[in-house]
DNA sequence: AAAGAACCTTAACCTAGATTAAGGGTAACT
DNA sequence: AGTTACCCTTAATCTAGGTTAAGGTTCTTT
């Protein structure tokens, strides 16, 4: 097999991402190709809203993407930012076909790589290698989550304030308050108050 | 390569539950064979407790356990039941080698099936089939995960009761109150505080 | 440049759920 | 068979965080 030379530039943060687990080759690389479409996104733009069946696994090159769910007041919660060489997919919908819960929104412009289900598939079922760094990608996912969980569990808002601040430095220089607050389970109110008696001290 | 005639009883069940991904082969049964280990556990016996790394991925034959992380203050959070035919681990812990935050408890007597670390890193690299079967399992955790989290987030304590009894009927027979009130992260007294509304309605 | 939309903060008041305490019931080791 | 440990419930009191409302500020879009 033969690959385009040069190889498209967009799609260069995604082959350095999966060498970070088990390292392509030519071949796979080949395959991954052709299965690879860039799109451009704008701010407020939905890449997956409730009630569709989300399509693809977005590798996400540039911006900041949040996932949310809305409750029955219209309240959002963000369960997960995603910012430059990470995943933002609802891997439940995606792998079941059924509709989402979940809308997947661009917080900033940026650019996305996606990848469609028959095409995952077909990489899946024709290099072993996928499903190496899909486990391995997963696995990392799920242990965050747990985190996630552990922390909401475990700890007050004013830490898990604190947690967020260390844990994504950037990322709290990146976002309006209120998203943190939504990520955090709390009002942006009560961050607020967090953030004054915070300094008073 | 030739399996053991008849393969042993108790792993029957296993791999039943790997059938239920991809269907494993005579020589993919002859690889797991000498690398899965039996215990017996008793009513409230630790599998994995706080500290230590945790060295398996435990498959529940029989028997119910509890994933649970303990605060600041000694209270116990449960973040996962696991009953038969489902897999109790630190998947963090696990991989990374690193000390778990976790306890890992039989709730009552049962018995489970181990494989150490560098078997399933063996399993892993002699069969691609295990990626892809470990990859499918985990894709299912992650997501129940996922919406334990949204319910968290979203929904209040008694509706997250209730939508506990519907999810795990069995559970709710099996498991005493206290169990099921550290699972929906409320207190034992909450918990009956909702009961008792639920039947005066 | 103006207008609107989104964001941040403060403060008064409100509520879901925690805490403490106490009594009675039930299961499980000796 | 007895006793210890766990389990369930009720009720009074308390608190972390939500709600509402209002004013000021800063982005965005036209």
């Amino acid at each position: 097999m033969s690959i385009p030379n040069p190889v498209p530039s967009y799609i260069a943060p995604l082959i350095a991402h999966f060498n970070d687990y088990l390292p392509m080759d030519a071949e796979d690389i080949a395959m991954l190709l052709p299965r690879v479409v860039e799109r451009k996104v704008k701010r407020r733009q939905f890449i997956l809203q409730e009630g569709d069946v989300c399509q693809h696994y977005n590798f996400v090159v540039s911006g900041c993407f949040k996932i949310y769910k809305v409750d029955e007041k219209g309240g959002e919660h963000n369960i997960q930012f995603v910012t430059e060489n990470d995943w933002a997919t609802d891997i439940g919908s995606f792998h079941a076909e059924k509709p989402s819960e979940l809308y997947i929104e661009a917080i900033e412009p940026g650019h996305i790589l996606q990848i469609k289900r028959p095409d995952l598939l077909f990489l899946y079922v024709n290099s072993p290698k996928f499903d190496r760094n899909f486990r391995v990608i997963i696995e990392d996912k799920f242990v965050e989550l747990q985190n996630r969980l552990l922390q909401s569990f475990c700890v007050n808002a004013t830490e898990r304030y604190l947690a967020f601040l260390e844990q994504y430095p950037e990322l709290s220089q990146r976002l309006p308050n209120t998203q943190i607050a939504s990520y955090l389970g709390i009002t942006p109110e009560f961050l607020s108050k967090i953030r004054k008696d915070l300094v008073s001290k």
